[in-house]
DNA sequence: CTTGGAAAGTCAACAACACTGACGTAAAAT
DNA sequence: ATTTTACGTCAGTGTTGTTGACTTTCCAAG
């Protein structure tokens, strides 16, 4: 029984929110949300015929240049015969620049080309836009909620890949 | 220029929290939770050798038991053959019943069969869990706002599914 | 009543992207 | 000198998506 936070059983918040019929309703907003979310830039990468996991390798390197394949690998969570697949295109198609690091000559280093940096932009805006018209409609009192709860449910190792 | 909304250039709210920082955190955010909020299920389906399709399937006919495979077809949006190969498995494992329509005989009517309710209820439990403890460690303030912006980032023709 | 179209579902073939397992190379660490 | 680490690659498999072509069923217009 009973809660464990603040409150006896039926304290001033209410638990409703707490119901299980509230938590489907959050989870299907997560499911059709998530499929509003990856619509703009699937579109796009149509053109190109890439999928998501070329979005994903090309934001992650955008926000970290010179990052390493082995960091870029727990931060997606997938094999490395999987991103290498993907990497491989990138390169070729001169997306991605893979240089040999300096200090550990094992590692390569990732950094997106000028055309790569353009695929980026285009894509990081179509979804920004989505984003902003959402947060702009729902206001900055519940993004930060929005925040809270998502952050919530990540997994404990991938929060510290979120932050920093 | 400007914004659309009350106030002029830097009102009250400040407008900080549409940067494209906020919305990069933001994106990261739906992507790194999205991946948690799947992880319990996925565990569970590789038992059965299923997949998130499955899941998927199996949840929104628990939602709406006696919906018909059109209907399952324009939530999912997914192509009626893609959907069908999931549906062939899941009546075949006997988990989902298919009931020739009485009014269309062309219309398939699905229920989930004892077991399939069975597995419906592990997996929703699963991500339920998560859910739930999100939910209270955010609190009801931020759920509110978590909903909110999940609802606008969906496509609009999405919302009606989302609601009743 | 018949014909023709729309809708529901099936079968076949194919692509994207994930997985495992095995192997190789080079460099760093012990 | 040996082991470990980082990266790349080859081969094989599975899930989930796609398109195209086909049957069955229903309904409505001729």
């Amino acid at each position: 029984m009973a809660d464990g936070r603040a409150g006896s059983s039926t304290d001033g918040e209410s638990l409703l929110f707490l119901t299980d019929e509230q938590l489907r309703k959050g989870i299907e907003a997560m499911f059709f949300a998530y499929r509003g979310f990856t619509a703009d830039p699937d579109r796009l990468l149509e053109e190109y015929s890439y999928g998501r996991a070329h979005h994903r390798a090309l934001h992650f390197i955008q926000r970290s240049p010179g990052t390493t394949v082995n960091n870029l690998l727990s931060i997606l969570g997938v094999t490395k015969q999987s991103l290498n697949r993907v990497l491989r295109t990138l390169i070729a198609d001169g997306l991605v620049d893979s240089r040999v690091g300096r200090r550990d000559k094992r590692e390569r280093n990732l950094y997106l080309t000028e055309s790569g940096a353009a695929l980026e932009r285009r894509l990081s805006e179509a979804q920004r836009r989505r984003m902003r018209a959402a947060y702009r409609a729902a206001g900055p009192e519940a993004v930060r909620g929005f925040r809270q709860v998502l952050e919530q449910i990540m997994d404990a190792d991938m929060r510290a890949h979120f932050h920093g």
